[in-house]
DNA sequence: CAAAAAATGATTGACGTCTATCAAATCAGG
DNA sequence: CCTGATTTGATAGACGTCAATCATTTTTTG
């Protein structure tokens, strides 16, 4: 049973097809009552408009783009891959991608990208943002040309996107703790965090996430102040080296940021019985190190869920639809047994496929 | 730019429209190298069939069914709902579906109920199986008539589906003794599973990975023999209150099963310290148990991912096309912090919006 | 009440594909 | 080379919407 049709609207609300185009696809030039009419016959007749007979009409092309972080950071190379290679199957869907890369991850950076994104004749676009004053500007002019834009991975300031896409991390950081605190099994124990930098928000909360949950429920372990890294491998893997050596009794290691390739060589360095280690973000190193049995567990944000989502979602948006009903995107938790076939093959073999 | 047309095809094979049009829905009645001619200016121009164009013409409805065991099963509960809203929102796309319920588990239910699906114009179906040859006759005439057919949860006897959506049980199996293993901390401990029966494939596969692991990583932990509950809470809750009085030297408990309310009455009534336990199937009362403290992990097969791939999947074959790669399916593992909100509050609202 | 402005109606040609029809061309076999 | 079969070409209407034009009606305003 096909739906109504617009001409059946019409018919129904009492006025020509003229009209009712002119009120759904809001043209202007119409009186207030008609445009009553015609709202009261659409709710009547249950009309939802025929995207694809709309689509092949105007022969329209979603233009999307994508604003990541510049650089070689494990994460956003996975985001990267992930894009692409949904971009490649949505070609079919007549949906075109663009891949913008913002200059680190500096506020002046995003803003001149923003800006750029501007001038581009796109319909949405998925930004890994800041929460900066600093950007709403930018973010204003680029929704006054009815471009949608939803905050993917870090969120932008929230009255100037429509969605956000990403997870908790207070939650990450409280996951992380529960595990830590079920591997003591009830015993005393010490532990040692790792963040990138308290300026990074998402670290604060994971940090935050993760005390909240030790102070409660497990007050017989001792949580150190976090070392700040820099989310650089070096520095990482020297903090580590020299805490095994100064505090053997540390019984447990948690990295909130990244930079983790240092704490791993580390940790397959020193001898003995290591501590129960937590880090984020499965990457080829992070997933090689569970496999090998350095470290425990791995937090992830699933971003191949999170990239689907922004897709779905921005098309949503673009065609003002309500985007369909999607449960919480939660942290998940990897260990050696659960996870999913390596990427990096699956996505040689795509290439190699073409 | 708008990919190249069929008449642009056409024109660059050096036929005419109606030709092209013949290889390309395989009408017949076309000479081989005509057909040579098309596919190769195909290949060339890089045409994909605008699929929009297409479903407006005939103005297909996709027409899919799911078929799941009848029952009060909350898993299934679950899955019925998850199908209902997702459909509730396919209907934009012109996706209409039915949800057949075969009774129970029976090979001849099933049997039955998919010869019934052969009679109903069906252009797809995703069914929760059995690799039981008795099913492979019915499945093949269901595809004779062009269907699509896909297990899903539980898989069919496999040269008679095109696809399988679900976990690798093993992996689930696995996965919680990992965690079972690391809740100890390297002490000791005694082990003792659950299971509906041993007729079960899923069952007997996840006691078959939990096996592995504990038996090859955690040497100090015993494994006792599994009890046999035919997933029925009250004989879970009598083999468990029986457990507990009798083995106090349990230190862990894993269902692969169903049934666990009866599991979580008889430890919430327990005195003193509980075992660590893990369950299967996030579901309101495990769900609860999970907050209230009763359990400490569940391992989740993520039913709402599995039904939105079901969807993805069938559209995709029934369009001959090759679906989207999507990362393997693996199991999750939830703790009370990484909890998604209540998916029955959200059906809740979203009945009471309509 | 006339003139200007606003709103409405009627209609048309895309968009790319499907499906059908009918005529014309090509081929095979004797 | 004729007959009949097979293969091709040409074309047209439908699907539901968008976008545009132009004529007509209704409303507002001075």
């Amino acid at each position: 049973m096909p739906g109504p049709t617009l001409s059946d609207v019409a018919q129904a609300a009492g006025v020509s097809y003229a009209t009712a185009d002119r009120v759904i696809n809001k043209r202007g030039n119409v009186a207030e009552k008609s445009i009553a009419k015609v709202q009261r016959a659409v709710a009547a007749l249950g009309y939802v408009r025929n995207v694809a007979a709309a689509n092949l009409s105007r022969s329209r092309v979603y233009r999307l783009a994508f604003l990541i972080p510049k650089g070689s950071n494990a994460f956003f190379n996975r985001i990267r891959d992930h894009i692409i290679t949904a971009a490649d199957h949505l070609s079919v869907e007549r949906i075109s991608v663009d891949i913008v890369e913002a200059s680190a991850f500096a506020v002046e950076g995003l803003q001149a990208s923003i800006a750029d994104l501007a001038q581009q004749d796109i319909d949405g676009v998925a930004i890994v943002g800041l929460q900066s004053a600093a950007l709403e500007e930018p973010l204003a002019a680029l929704r006054a040309q009815g471009v949608v834009v939803i905050g993917l991975v870090s969120d932008l300031p929230q009255a100037f996107r429509s969605a956000y896409i990403g997870i908790d991390n207070i939650v990450a950081g409280r996951t992380a703790a529960r595990m830590v605190g079920m591997a003591h099994a009830g015993r005393p124990g010490v532990i040692q965090t790792f963040a990138g930098s308290l300026d990074a928000r998402d670290h604060v909360e994971r940090l935050q996430g993760f005390a909240q949950v030790i102070g409660a429920d497990f007050p017989q372990l001792t949580l150190r102040d976090a070392i700040m890294t820099k989310d650089d491998p070096a520095v990482l893997m020297a903090q580590a080296d020299d805490l095994l050596m100064q505090h053997p009794g540390t019984t447990a290691l948690y990295n909130v940021g990244a930079g983790n390739s240092g704490l791993i060589r580390s940790i397959a360095g020193a001898a003995g019985q290591r501590p129960f280690c937590v880090v984020h973000e499965l990457v080829p190193h992070s997933r090689q190190a569970l496999i090998d049995g350095h470290i425990d567990l791995v937090i992830d944000q699933r971003p191949d869920v999170e990239i689907n989502r922004a897709f779905t979602v921005l098309r949503a948006l673009i065609d003002e639809r309500d985007p369909p009903p999607m449960p919480d995107l939660m942290p998940t938790i990897y260990v050696q047994d659960n996870l999913p076939a390596d990427p990096l093959n699956d996505l040689m073999k795509a290439k190699t496929h073409d």
